[in-house]
DNA sequence: TCGGATCGCTTACAACTGTAATCGCAACCC
DNA sequence: GGGTTGCGATTACAGTTGTAAGCGATCCGA
């Protein structure tokens, strides 16, 4: 059983981690090729963010020469799974329908969205 | 137009707002009574709460004889509308559809939320 | 073999957060 | 009117986050 993830993982860290659940596992230089770039980070920052993940036992690595590889230990899926709870919690008292209310008013959906959501919706029915 | 909220509400900070969108305006003394309870909060960090708050322009301050009366500035539903984006942008790249199937596999949608959804729908595609 | 490039690790440091104690002043009570 | 109480404002302080520089070890190319 793996720990289940007791350390959150900050918003910069997150970014680190979609580098890796896009293309594991990668050196730190990599992830910074593929993010850095984007966040403008330098490595140094880069690294910095990978050892804290690390520690926080949100990433895996394997000695690879002198250098490390890194992997997510965590899923993306388990991931994005605890932080749309943690939302739907905190602002629709856990009642995922009321998200979906709001973003429906606010017009965030658009024709594609409702199309999606009625194709699942048929298939969660059947 | 209202100034578009740039200052970000911090988790703690969140919790008092809630209370004043509950019931507004209130004194410090109240909030601290509706929230300090539930949260363990002293009288003290209510304040400061409010403090920040008000230097951020997202509760408005009337003074009510030697005492201050909060009033929320910012409505509950842009706050939760934005962090709603921001969760979707983030982890959903904007797809609220995505969001939605994510929270249909997680088997986090009951009979009731289904129910609803599928109401609104109706509604949405009339 | 030696010098530069490259690693991870350690340290830095300011901003933001959570959590509060303290202070000075205004007001209310007797 | 002098003590007490209740207020907001100021200050405190540790932990987290964002952003990075520096250090010592190691590897690679010349």
């Amino acid at each position: 059983m793996n720990t289940p993830q007791t350390e959150r993982i900050s918003e910069a860290e997150h970014a680190v981690m979609e580098a890796l659940w896009a293309d594991a596992p990668l050196t730190a230089a990599q992830v910074a090729d593929r993010i850095g770039e984007t966040r403008g980070w330098s490595l140094a920052t880069v690294k910095t963010l990978l050892s804290r993940l690390s520690q926080k036992g949100a990433v895996d690595t394997a000695p690879d020469g002198r250098r490390f590889l890194y992997s997510p230990v965590v899923a993306r899926s388990e991931y994005v799974g605890t932080e749309s709870r943690r939302l739907v919690d905190r602002l629709f008292g856990g009642r995922a329908s009321s998200l979906f209310a709001h973003l429906a008013e606010a017009e965030a959906l658009d024709d594609k969205d409702l199309s999606e959501i009625e194709a699942l919706l048929q298939e969660l029915r059947k």
